[in-house]
DNA sequence: TGTACATCAGTGAACGCGCGTTCACTGATGTAC
DNA sequence: TGTACATCAGTGAACGCGCGTTCACTGATGTAC
């Protein structure tokens, strides 16, 4: 039962991506090898075929999982990002939604390699976050533009871990929890509300 | 060998303890009911005369460590708290640290039993993160009181959040990262920042 | 273009292992007299 | 207070089970002539 190279590609792709919306929903340690496999397709034995071993996987789905909501958030402005962010949707969606607050949790005790891939997939964020900003506060060319630039990123860095807490937070509440949509209002308006001042100024 | 009733109810307590620190430290998953009890100074057997199952016993840890968190942040101003918090020693230290920020990831995929124990968890902190501002915010009696109260604990709710997404990125960046640094003082100066306001108006 | 053979993606049984849990047993504690 | 017996916290072997991984095998694809 050979297959085409392009097909045997295809379906390792189409591998990755299973496996990284069953892993965001259950986490690393909540799906097998062989459940994985069957949710794509196909049989466990071929899984060695494609990858050497779960570990491996799991930093191709943490890069694919990333580089997926990159592109989902390339789009946005930063208002519209944190309103869709820091909803019930993506709270409710886990298997589609971002990797970071899915497994920024279980990614802290991987191995250094899959840490590595969530912090190049950081960097990748901040500087999709920051690509309507920069401008604006590189707009004053003094000698204070550095220290301004500076202080644009820490405030990039700050949003993420913002509305990953966010999430993280109100996913940690009982399913029916008055608390769980609660956390997501109280930091979806407080977060709108910081970015107001900005434009004001 | 038996033991005596004092002695048992030390040895429970025990067990729980360390459970708790090595759960924040290596996630649920990780951490063995066999590996636990030797950790605790037992054999695997007496576990089931202290505990139902390993589920139960991590709702237990839950809201023991909860409990734990709450204790240390009791004593603290707001600015205390955060640089607390939001710091390296927490970052590294995760069996002596926050609950929330270790295992709120975790959390997410347990039984209702143990989120509901982290809400309860959730809600306590709140009370008390709110001790201080509480009198502040009420010391306007007009109609608006009600309005400022539910602001309050918005903004409770909000930074609690933002703590916990802070330290939570933070831990999913390799060992050595500059990144990984760099998210803990970006995020604990902003948290610093947003407090200065209200001491200013 | 047609034939012969090597390749290798995918299959499914099997492996060793560690997990959560059960169980018969021990012996000091707690209790009844 | 002293004796006899029941209790039950703690022990350590054993259980079934699912995990990650290996392996001999299949048969269509890709390649050499």
């Amino acid at each position: 039962m050979k297959v085409t190279k392009a097909q045997a590609q295809a379906n390792r792709a189409h591998i990755v991506e299973t496996a990284s919306a069953l892993f965001r929903e259950r986490g690393y340690d909540g799906v097998g090898v062989a459940e994985l496999m069957a949710a794509a397709g196909f049989t466990h034995g071929g899984f060695y075929k494609h990858f050497r071993s779960k570990a491996d996987l799991m930093a191709e789905t943490a890069a694919s999982g990333l580089s997926q909501s990159l592109a989902m958030t390339g789009k946005m402005d930063l208002a519209k990002f944190i309103n869709v962010y820091v909803s019930r949707a993506h709270r409710d969606g886990r298997g589609a939604g971002c990797t970071m607050a899915a497994l920024c949790g279980d990614a802290a005790r991987q191995t250094e390699d899959v840490k590595a891939t969530f912090a190049a997939g950081i960097e990748d964020m901040l500087a999709v976050l920051g690509k309507e900003d920069g401008p604006t506060q590189d707009s004053d060319p003094k000698t204070e533009a550095d220290s301004n630039a500076k202080h644009a990123r820490a405030k990039r860095i700050d949003l993420l871990a913002h509305v990953i807490g966010a999430v993280a937070l109100s996913r940690a509440c009982p399913d029916d929890s008055p608390l769980a949509d609660e956390i997501l209002e109280a930091c979806r308006s407080e977060l709108l509300a910081s970015l107001a001042p900005k434009a004001a100024s």
